[in-house]
DNA sequence: TTAATATGTTACAATAACTGTAACACATGA
DNA sequence: TCATGTGTTACAGTTATTGTAACATATTAA
């Protein structure tokens, strides 16, 4: 799953829990909700919940109940969970000898500009709460 | 290629050009002063040519020169000559059915925030200029 | 005019990455 | 004790990516 699809899919799940209030609700329900596969849907939530945004429950009656309010809670919090690689993040190809000293000043050129960016993007993604998008979306 | 590497490459090429004034460097020689693959360069090279970049010239004692200033040439253009996709895109997920309209509407949520982020990381990489590069990563 | 040199483009096999799904160990509550 | 759920792993099918080669076309030098 690409970056923007796990933060899509994990956002449909938390809107449909921040709905839910304190009931949890188990993987399955939360796929026929969101259309998205109840499987992957685990493995994100499962992320959410070791940073402390969602909180399993296994078991009969059990599923996921949102860590928090929504106003607690925003997107770049969200990213991190899911995703370790960058955004926009540089395939530096290593080097194959010690001579072409230019080529490898352009590759940390790069790799300084593209964790510039990074940054901007997780600034902007820190700003917008989950509270923020269940808004704009109902 | 990812988006990056050929933003890279391209970058790398284009430094060695402004090195040679109005001297034609011919792929071969390119690829030996980046020591990225010549016929990948072509591709990059002949992108940049179309949106006049680069000017290539056939034929013996052929090859590519720069065709403006580097302090008129920036990353914005270069990354929009030879890559179509955008850096940071949604895959939207068709949906299945006309139901689930939140899931729906959390899609086009991100797609506007994307492209969004999209349009600010062009912004930024425009006031980047080949000079600037070369100035830098000399 | 001819031969050498270059670009621009296509093709292709090898590899890597991704996708969707299933399966199952472990845990927990009724 | 049994049904229910999570967390994790595995896997086959598919899709992208990668590196390279090949070649048609064009142009220059001799």
């Amino acid at each position: 799953m690409s970056a923007s699809t796990k933060l899509s899919n994990s956002v449909k799940a938390l809107c449909f829990l921040a709905k839910q209030k304190s009931l949890p609700q188990s993987s399955a329900t939360l796929s026929a909700s969101t259309g998205v596969n109840a499987s992957k849907l685990r493995r994100l939530l499962a992320d959410l919940a070791k940073v402390g945004i969602v909180t399993p429950a296994k078991g009969a009656s059990g599923g996921y109940v949102l860590a928090r309010s929504p106003s607690d809670i925003n997107l770049q919090e969200i990213y991190c969970a899911i995703e370790d690689r960058k955004a926009f993040h540089l395939n530096v190809a290593s080097l194959k000898r010690e001579e072409l000293l230019e080529p490898a000043a352009v590759n940390s050129y790069f790799l300084e500009l593209f964790r510039d960016i990074q940054i901007e993007i997780e600034k902007k993604m820190e700003k917008i709460s989950l509270e923020n998008i269940i808004e704009q979306v109902s």
